[in-house]
DNA sequence: AGTATACAAGAACATCTGTGCGGTGTCAAG
DNA sequence: CTTGACACCGCACAGATGTTCTTGTATACT
């Protein structure tokens, strides 16, 4: 099976969707998300998506969808992060909960290893966190990293933290952001200033230097949103 | 709050249907299941369900309502309406969104501000973080707290950060602990060492003065085992 | 009697929503 | 070159869907 970037796109929103309203999204909706302008496409792909049984339908009804998430999950698409199918659920079966979404662990961050972060690389993750639509203002694009090394210790990031990061391409001078590098084929995790067309990237720590680069050399991959320790 | 049988008959429907279906029912399927014959009477009841909190509804939204499990759960409604625990999803048709819980808020923690962290205190908690259970090792116990100023700084803890702790009375040398502090009735944030029959406390600020306390002069609420840090 | 309030019904309406059909461009096989 | 599949687009349409307006009934209070 093989499934377009489009449809990768588009069984990632729905997760999304149903994960912030608790119900699923109408055809347009979608196609609003995945930038779809027929709604003859969404359905196009969606009765493909249902051919894999990758998502239910039930016809002619709004919004009548929903995800096929243990065949996700048997096809790797999705990690179900909780493991065990330990109960401690306290309303018992399935029941829906409010405003979680599902952030994908794309990987590490650390100087020299360059890691991939695309939105189609949601389904590479191989580690999802869960969690509460009300720690953030807006959830949506967010990814995570596991942070490697102590090049931002003076910014209060430490080695084995996970970083939460909202993708987007510009960001503002002093945000902490991963950023792509070109010619070293990397990304690392630095403070950023643009200053004329150079980048200059500040790591959180006196022992490293400082990197300048012609700003087209340098793409930002996304800004850190939230900083998660475990102690234990 | 009372609720009129055809209220109660609504939730129950609500809850069935979303079970079976993974999407919220429209106005007129409540009315036709409940024996109702005007959608406006739907409408009537499930704004007066929305006003009890019951139900989150948006607006002009095809099937934009969903149950709130924590309110009916809280007010001892859910069982009724999930019927028996054990009828776990067997189709699988549920997310893999299990395995959460909820962390209460218990307010600032900082130098001089006395709080309260009683187990019992659970429900007076202003707010809660909903946390999923693969962060924790043992999500029991567990309670969070804001962090006012910069007494830890070196222990990359900052000012606006939450703190999760798991309620316990020991603690092992070096862990970070919120203390509470007899004679000045205050909780603080500090390391905790136990030298012979006393007790140093040791912030992570070379600014902050370590505190020596005979040992039953202190009494820890609790270990650091997570730190939480909104950046946006 | 008069009034206010809670609850219910039916009809009208604008919008939303899934579906279907004709058409376009690409690409590889015949 | 032609053919057919594949992916896509725009549009129109019938049916669904939430909202609103008007009306009616019963109960409690003044």
């Amino acid at each position: 099976m093989k499934l377009s970037e489009r449809q990768k796109n588009m069984l990632s929103f729905i997760a999304d969707f149903v994960g912030s309203n608790n119900y699923p999204p109408t055809i347009r909706e979608i196609g609003r998300a995945c930038g779809i302008s027929s709604t003859s496409v969404v359905k196009y792909n969606l009765t493909k998506l249902e051919r894999h049984e990758l998502i239910r339908r039930d016809k002619e009804v709004s919004r009548g969808l929903s995800l096929a998430w243990e065949r996700l999950q048997e096809l790797g698409l999705a990690t179900d992060l909780t493991g065990a199918p330990s109960d401690a659920d306290p309303a018992g079966s399935g029941s829906p909960l409010q405003g979680f979404f599902q952030v994908p662990v794309l990987g590490f961050i650390a100087a020299g290893q360059p890691i991939q972060v695309e939105p189609a690389d949601h389904f590479n993750a191989d580690e999802w966190l869960e969690l509460n639509e009300s720690l953030f203002r807006n959830p949506t694009e967010l990814y995570a990293l596991r942070v490697q090394g102590d090049s931002m210790i003076d910014a209060s990031v430490l080695d084995g933290d996970i970083v939460i990061l909202r993708h987007q391409e510009q960001a503002e001078n002093g945000e902490m952001v991963a950023a792509w590098i070109d010619n070293q084929n990397e990304t690392t995790l630095k403070h950023f200033y643009l200053e004329g067309d150079q980048v200059r990237l500040r790591p959180a720590n006196a022992s490293y230097p400082e990197i300048f680069l012609p700003a087209a050399a340098v793409s930002v991959k996304g800004k850190v949103v939230s900083v998660i320790r475990q102690l234990e």
